[in-house]
DNA sequence: CTGCTCGCTTGACATTAATCAAGCGTCGGG
DNA sequence: CCCGACGCTTGATTAATGTCAAGCGAGCAG
């Protein structure tokens, strides 16, 4: 691997507590691998034999049941995924796709495990990681059932903005039929809930979104970091 | 504390690996506690100075938000609740109330920690712990995402029954009002959804539920291991 | 250039779920 | 014993969301 590329990985939270020797045997067997978009990665239901590292690109982590599909998250660089079935040697819940062009970095499961046993800050920094994952999907839980569409559509708005500089203008980072599945509607509601929020600034134009009047949508939002932060 | 309740909570996968002694130290400036029915231990935004140990009795984890209140999960003997937030020194991301009267063990959140590092067995206990907190919420997530009222009912009823001997007879643990909020419904919906069982053989009598057409209602519900199942 | 696919939007309609209101029965306190 | 609170149920209504269908426009292959 890259060196450059080594090192974004051992920058992760996860990792950069390691020795260098240590992160070194962690690797062995591990491959990084370059994948076009739409490429499914991972099936859930499979077993747990890899845990996957986003190097760049980005990942849809989705599920179904019946002849329904919902997304679940998404994965952008530089971060791992599905790390709670690697640890359990367990079958995965979620499956995996590529959004675009990504390359993945894939590590054995039982490299985690055993490192983890034999590096004890590791296992510090793997208790973390997961304390913090657990609660993104409790913070996407509260979201979903306290919230009405429009009220997660307007909350998503103003996160991104604070993610990109809080200029008020804003870009979509994913297409809307992507964001539909993500927030929980259908990409018909997703339009209809862009509609309702034009009485609060909101103007859409394409992936480029214009919120000219900030305070009304948050008094129609009313964000709160226990739903809607990114946990660090 | 008793050492009755000692070894119960010893026996915990969380604690079982730890020596005796350093699950002495764990337990130092920990305190048990009896609560009567319907106190709140927990406020979500607090501090998590605690990790809180139900030994008997049942907790109820809930949130706000604006006006909505939501019952995320329920916890029983002997299990441990707000873990994530206890490792993470970080505030507390749902409220907690006893269901009825109660015995509460809560252990100072900074023992929990000084024990992660010095004891890298008890490490990888609570990797295991947190892993399987984080797949039970992904399967919330998804039965909530994927499924209707009358579905997520039906896959209630089905695992109840795994979990009372398959008997075909059940009997709710938790009262309608709770149910419906857990399962996300109000409770004049969750009345309704068990109307619309009748047809499956869903015949209910107060908190006694008889389930006397299971493969009709199996063939409704369509349960699977990748929402369902309790994780191990 | 043409024709196709596909993402997106809009309208009409169906389904699902929430709200409002009323009524029943149990339980516990006065 | 009676009363009132509360859990639960049912009906009527409204709100939210999904489904079906049509059409527009960008982008791409032939």
């Amino acid at each position: 691997m890259r060196t450059e590329k080594r090192q974004q990985v051992k920058a992760l939270r996860l990792f950069s507590e390691m020795s260098d020797a240590a992160f070194d045997r962690l690797l062995a067997g591990s491959f990084l691998q370059r994948f076009p978009a739409h490429v499914v990665l991972i099936r859930e239901g499979d077993s747990a034999d890899f845990l996957h590292v986003v190097i760049d690109g980005g990942v849809e982590l989705f599920s179904n049941w019946k002849d329904r599909e919902t997304t679940m998250s998404i994965a952008r660089p530089v971060s791992t995924f599905i790390l709670a079935a690697a640890i359990k040697d367990a079958p995965y819940l979620m499956s995996a796709r590529t959004l675009e062009s990504s390359n993945i970095l894939m590590i054995p499961s039982e490299n985690i495990r055993s490192a983890m046993v034999s590096d004890s800050a590791f296992g510090v920094s793997m208790v973390t990681e997961l304390a913090v994952c657990f609660r993104e999907i409790v913070k996407a839980h509260k979201n979903l059932k306290l919230r009405s569409g429009v009220e997660r559509l307007s909350n998503y708005l103003i996160e991104l903005d604070s993610a990109q500089n809080l200029s008020g203008q804003i870009t979509l980072p994913i297409e809307k039929k992507l964001l539909a599945s993500y927030l929980g509607m259908t990409p018909e509601n997703l339009s209809r809930a862009f509609a309702t929020l034009k009485d609060y600034g909101v103007i859409v134009d394409g992936a480029t979104v214009t919120l000219s009047k900030i305070s009304d949508l948050r008094t129609l939002a009313k964000p709160t970091p226990l739903i809607d932060g990114r946990e660090s």
